[in-house]
DNA sequence: AAGATAATAGACAGAGTGTCCAGAAACAGT
DNA sequence: ACTGTTTCTGGACACTCTGTCTATTATCTT
């Protein structure tokens, strides 16, 4: 059992991460063959197969190590007993996001027939559902709509917010502004109450 | 210029869409042929491509002509002077779903790399923002928010909703009351005001 | 330096694509 | 019911891409 990987697997399997994630974001998924893949990242045909049993293996390898990592790295922001909701695990998916824009635009503009969109959705949606339902139980509110809709509703609006935010043209709007804005969404609603919410209906 | 399409044209471009639905639903977008698409659909496989270029012609067919049909019906519900925010444009985009709802799934899901979901997620958040910036200017108020963003909140948390409402087990909840739901959380954000909102800092 | 592992080119069969044709079938209008 | 028009059809074609294999070369690790 190998404790680091040969240094060349390493460059190669960087060199298709890489290639992939780019040929998508230009010209679509669908579009990428393995040949171009292997071209743009400079190796060989066969060596590509000695590593991914095919450009779906390949795509789910650079998904779930995004979803790893991101996972290691909310773990570390929950840790201290979360106390209050200070949107603290949200501004974190933004800064991952923009240590590595590209992949997350891929997965985010459901490339792949948004298999990765839908595997982030989940995951993201699941720890949502814990961290509501934990602060209900902990401040002994009854939650005013079902914690299940409630937890997609939210996500649906990260991720919506996430991707319109990374293919927004640099200098983007501070992560700290943006993420403020979706606390400060969450809490109070869309509108001001100056008559806003008060129409006939 | 024929007025009305041949019988076998349309009977034909009606089993190549349900097909690729179902098909797509199924397996996948990326794992479904041609072949495949016309064998479900019976018919030969020349016919296939006297009607559509290829696979992805048939699919933004399918996405065109529910976008058609959805903006035909919202811009019925629109025209009586929308006076107050009554979630009736959301209702309505609920009740299209539910008349079609393997389309929409299919759409939804991101299956074509996210085509059809980036066509509704643009198209409706165009309208979102037409309907946001008119009722701000109507109603003398300053957003809170970037109105760009908020579209996109919106819309996002509305498609996930959506999607997830679609995918739950018969029987689903009533449309009326997940709409509201929707309703009430664009208003008045998340949580009840009971400590939930008042946390540190 | 030596043994282990990885990369490579080239060849292979097979699946699916998109185009074309000529004949058969179904259609719309009179 | 007839007729000219349109659509449907199977079969054939060249082509692209796939995934597997093999023998050889290059590069790593210790």
């Amino acid at each position: 059992m190998t404790v680091v990987e040969d240094r060349r697997s390493r460059r190669t399997r960087g060199a298709l991460r890489d290639a992939l994630v780019s040929l998508v974001l230009e010209r679509g998924y669908a579009a990428v063959t393995v040949e171009d893949i292997v071209a743009a990242a400079d190796v060989g045909r066969a060596t590509f197969y000695t590593h991914f049993k095919d450009k779906e293996a390949l795509y789910d390898h650079v998904v779930s190590s995004v979803l790893l990592e991101l996972k290691e790295r909310l773990a570390e922001v929950l840790a201290p007993e979360d106390a209050g909701f200070t949107g603290e695990p949200v501004a974190e998916v933004f800064r991952h996001a923009t240590q590595q824009p590209d992949p997350y635009r891929m997965i985010l503009r459901g490339e792949g027939d948004g298999r990765g969109l839908r595997a982030f959705e989940d995951a993201w949606s699941a720890s949502a559902y814990e961290i509501f339902s934990a602060r209900v139980k902990a401040n002994a509110v009854r939650p005013r709509v079902d914690l299940q809709v409630l937890a997609r509703a939210w996500v649906g609006e990260q991720m919506a917010v996430l991707l319109w935010w990374l293919d927004a043209p640099e200098p983007r709007p501070a992560t700290d502004q943006v993420v403020e804005t979706l606390v400060e969404l969450s809490r109070h609603g869309r509108f001001w109450a100056t008559g806003f919410d008060s129409d006939g209906h």
